[in-house]
DNA sequence: TTAATAAAGGATAAAAAACTCTTTTTATTT
DNA sequence: AAATAAAAAGAGTTTTTTATCCTTTATTAA
């Protein structure tokens, strides 16, 4: 497995699929989210379900409904959605799972996991939401295949 | 969850411990090790059972029997464990997910994730299994509480 | 050679994560 | 107002991970 769970990287690969939409002015459906970033489509519906009930992605019901972000959204910091869903354990847990592991009592690795978590940590912290849309215009980066 | 499986931290706390002990001349009984470390009992003696069919652990049944290292094994770097019970997937894999994110199709975040994780891949690989028994036996680091 | 000890192996259970299907609610368009 | 489109909600199912229990096999020591 990797850093992240499943449903956290639908949540960021569609987070930022849908900041790429709202950029260019639309609100997007499940159907095309889903498969513009390779994943099951109603599992996807519930992980933005949970996302929006959160305030975290705006949604609207009805014909030409979807979701989007409104503007202070798309400015969020991408540490948000993995925090939603994944919790804090990515930023703050030992490497070695030791509950009570810290600067006191700290676990073999505990200063070289410090280092690497603030790092992961960082990353997401400074990256935000809608930081990708010209990447993605471009044909730079990628969601899929 | 944090960056390893759950039996992936048991395999690195117990390996970390049966070396501590090994260096002091023993070999230990899963009971001890799993008291030592905090973990299930039955499910710690699954993974080194595992561990000892790959011959990353050495086992000897019966009386005066236990779990230890040989000398050549003690010199084992950390990432042979975790690559043994998680696979390579914290080294390599995409952070969104991606099965086909590289440098050529790169996701928005490929670049730095390569960095992290080849700060993980650095860290396990130059931190042998023997490494700590010294802080270990002076009480500076801890495997359990 | 028997008793005790300890890991190996197999089968099962419980919990969590990943995923599906159906119905309901809300909004839009005609 | 009726038809339609789309998300929300609810109620599962499946798969994977984590964990337990019990039996067998190997080793040692008395």
């Amino acid at each position: 497995m990797g850093i992240f769970s499943k449903t956290c990287e639908y949540a960021m690969r569609a987070v930022f699929f849908i900041a790429h939409r709202t950029a260019s002015g639309g609100r997007v459906g499940i159907k095309e989210i889903s498969k513009g970033i390779g994943s099951p489509e109603a599992f996807l519906a519930k992980i933005l379900q949970d996302l929006s009930r959160r305030g975290i992605v705006q949604s609207a019901k009805g014909p030409n409904g979807g979701f989007y972000f409104d503007k202070s959204s798309l400015k969020r910091p991408l540490s948000d959605i993995v925090e939603a869903v994944d919790g804090d354990g990515v930023f703050v847990g030992c490497g070695l799972g030791l509950e009570y592991c810290s600067e006191i009592s700290p676990c073999p690795l505990h200063n070289q996991f410090k280092d690497i978590r603030n790092q992961i940590k960082d990353l997401l912290q400074k990256t935000s939401i809608g930081e990708f849309n010209e990447e993605l215009n471009l044909g730079l980066t990628a969601l899929r295949k």
